[in-house]
DNA sequence: ATAGAATCGGAGAGATCCCTCCGGTTGTTG
DNA sequence: CAACAACCGGAGGGATCTCTCCGATTCTAT
């Protein structure tokens, strides 16, 4: 096996910053290229050698995980905090372009939704409770349509992404978020 | 190079059978993994060496091609068939719930008319502009947002085939595609 | 400054993948 | 039923990818 990834001895100081490096480059590689770019190329583009990067993070999901996680637990904790928002209609659309926004330029955060790759059950499974959650104070409300169900919203989110990165790619002048958000509402308000 | 996959000589009984075969399992195989599944392991399933296949195939796009173009190309056929149709509205939502009906239960189709990979310029451009005409006639006759171009209707459709593949993967009761349609007409009708 | 620990670099093992090559096999034709 | 062309099989070349190993280098604490 590798290091030690656990213990709590403080890394050296050029570690430290070499770390920081990597995480830095593995970001932007990631929004670009998606999670098909290979650790080799991380390594390159960071200008360090492949065993440097191991060091510091024991498996390639490991790497993607530490850049890509935390994004996504603040997508759940958004939702969470909507949930008691005074307008729940509100309070699920502008969740969804919210996230439509924040991820739709980072390939990567795109795939892992997409695919769940790298996501523990337990993350998956939060953001689905609380998507659920915004999307029954919406129906309640008479926001959104009756007929859908939490793992609809999250389909469409998903499907969502893929159509607003295009768009977005070509410069397009209408809001794909805004075409599909519609559709979630009651028809004939 | 390998062979003449242009002469017009008819081919051998037996290799005829095989050329089946192969374009069979690998309809089947594409249809379930995708674009990402390896030559090697379509031969493997349809019980050949590597070498049979290739020599029915010179390249692993031209087998892809072979496969599923035509598929793509009724689509457009479709499409064009529909420019003349009595009623815009529902040539264009007919056209697209059609698609995405057909293509969301092959994983291959979708990643093809998502990536547009192996498809020739031409075919796109046809594409694009077969569903710009069914787009704007519905346009026309009031049934779909004005502010939408043709481009943004197939990035629609790309988003589509993702949300829906997913739905129908868990069975669920309500289409992406009437949600996703629904947000492409006129709001305030 | 110097010893000793922590870190770095990158060759290379082991897996795939695409594709080629050619000896062995099978179908076809006179 | 020969004899020849057409076809098949699969080993293996060259790329690429993940990950390991360990000698060389750099930091840090005394």
């Amino acid at each position: 096996m590798g290091d030690d990834h656990s213990s709590a001895r403080p890394l050296r100081a050029d570690a430290r910053r070499n770390r920081e490096r990597v995480l830095q480059i593995a970001q932007e590689a990631l929004a670009s290229d998606g999670l098909t770019i290979s650790f080799d190329e991380i390594a390159r583009r960071a200008g360090f050698g492949v065993g440097t990067v191991y060091r510091h993070f024991p498996t390639k999901e490991a790497l993607f995980e530490a850049v890509l996680l935390g994004r996504i637990e603040r997508f759940v904790a958004d939702a969470r905090a909507l949930a008691t928002a005074e307008d729940p209609e509100k309070a699920l659309f502008a969740w969804f372009a919210k996230v439509v926004e924040q991820a739709s330029g980072n390939q990567a955060l795109c795939d892992m939704l997409d695919s769940g790759a790298g996501m523990r059950v337990s993350l998956q499974d939060d953001l689905g409770r609380a998507v659920a959650r915004l999307l029954v104070r919406a129906q309640r409300a008479g926001a959104a349509r009756g007929d859908l169900a939490g793992e609809d919203v999250l389909d469409l989110l998903r499907g969502c992404l893929v159509a607003e990165r295009r768009a977005r790619a070509r410069g397009a002048s209408v809001r794909m978020v805004d075409v599909i958000c519609d559709g979630m509402r009651v028809k004939g308000a």
